[in-house]
DNA sequence: CGATAGATTGAGAGTTTTCAACCGATGTGG
DNA sequence: CCACATCGGTTGAAAACTCTCAATCTATCG
């Protein structure tokens, strides 16, 4: 939920040199299918191309949750690569996808071949690590509103062109879809965002910042 | 929440080699007091040869969290050292703690001179992120009870000897002491547990996951 | 043995969810 | 280009968890 913009390299797209570029592989991927599912073995990794990803997982009652949300110019599926573990979570393709796939037997390879692209992996990783801990810390500390406007903020970050739904907003910071609904509607009417068909509109994200500070002060 | 002991490499100790150790400085620091606080400049991490540590956050609203735990003959601080981040959290000795320091100017000097803590340290990092993202999804979909269960399972794993308080469990799984209290309570009086003074002895993890999973079918 | 931190218990409050019904937007096939 | 199907969004009322607050108890330790 906290929005950090820091670390700014890390928002910005990777650009890719031709020498790497050269040993992915082109694919693609319509809407709603997936990259790669919980479970499997990772033998390589994926950039990005064009499209949005978002890694999910469900939670035992049939909740699913978005742990991730993988823009283009980015990266998915390293840390099961870079740990040699399995999958933890399912990658899928929140839009149409054009992605290269990069098959390496082991880490190791990468770091021997490619250490440019493996040391920023694993500020990546660093990255990843630090907001997940910071959204543990948030689910504990505050309340639902807050969760949702710091998550639409940072989901619009992510992706400012694509349109999300209640339903992932919620899946986001664990809300219903009828609590990111209500929300919004209170927002909306206080004037700190718009709603354009079914999309959110975030005129100005420091008022919205603002508000939601100020509901943490009388918390 | 969830309890993984897969990675079993990871819940053991990790042995330094003698060239290693003799880079680290050998401090002790009493229970209570902080290893280092959030937003310090990282400059190296840390090593526990004995004791506990608790890395720590506190939400706007005061609620303190516990994000991660770090037992004897592990690491902390990598997190910040490997990302030339601030630090994120504040590390707390949880008991007296008997630690090696290494400072480097970089990581990258890490990985030149000693590779293999390095690689070590990269694994580490996965998981924690899985352990994270995990946390993430149960919190989304799991009940105050299992919560609590499996932090309870996940804990003592840790540390068996350390006597985990009501508030440190709450703090680990997003429950007021209150709560963890009132569950201890209940798996007491099915069986599942028995309190011994404060401490709480699981006699048999086993049911006691049996029990959790339970409860998740009829959610 | 007293002091202190941690644990327990109860009652009441409050946030968020659940369930159910309905509405509206988007996009596709005729 | 419209009609309809579908998916997503909205709203309300009721229920459910979990928390809050306050009082009391009890380990633990000097």
């Amino acid at each position: 939920m906290k929005v950090t913009v820091d670390d700014s390299t890390l928002n910005q797209s990777y650009i890719l040199d031709d020498a790497f570029k050269s040993k992915g592989v082109l694919k693609s991927i319509p809407k709603g299918l997936n990259i790669y599912t919980k479970g499997k073995d990772s033998e390589g990794f994926y950039y990005i191309i064009s499209g949005l990803i978002g890694l999910v997982d469900i939670a035992p009652n049939g909740v699913e949750s978005l742990l991730r949300v993988h823009s283009s110019g980015t990266f998915t599926g390293y840390r099961s690569f870079l740990s040699g573990d399995k999958c933890n979570a399912t990658s899928v393709a929140l839009t149409d996808v054009t992605y290269l796939y990069f098959e390496f037997a082991d880490a190791s390879l990468l770091l021997k071949d490619f250490p440019s692209i493996y040391k920023y992996l694993i500020k990546v990783l660093c990255h990843d690590l630090k907001i997940a801990e910071q959204r543990l810390n948030d689910l504990s500390g505050k309340r639902v509103m807050n969760r949702i406007i710091e998550s639409l903020v940072f989901l619009k970050q992510k992706d400012p062109e694509y349109p999300w739904t209640r339903r992932e907003i919620g899946e986001f910071c664990s809300a219903t879809t009828e609590t990111v609904t209500r929300t919004l509607s209170k927002l909306e009417k206080v004037g700190l965002i718009e709603k354009s068909g079914r999309d959110i509109v975030v005129s100005c994200i420091d008022s919205l910042l603002d508000f939601s500070r100020q509901q943490e002060a009388n918390y």
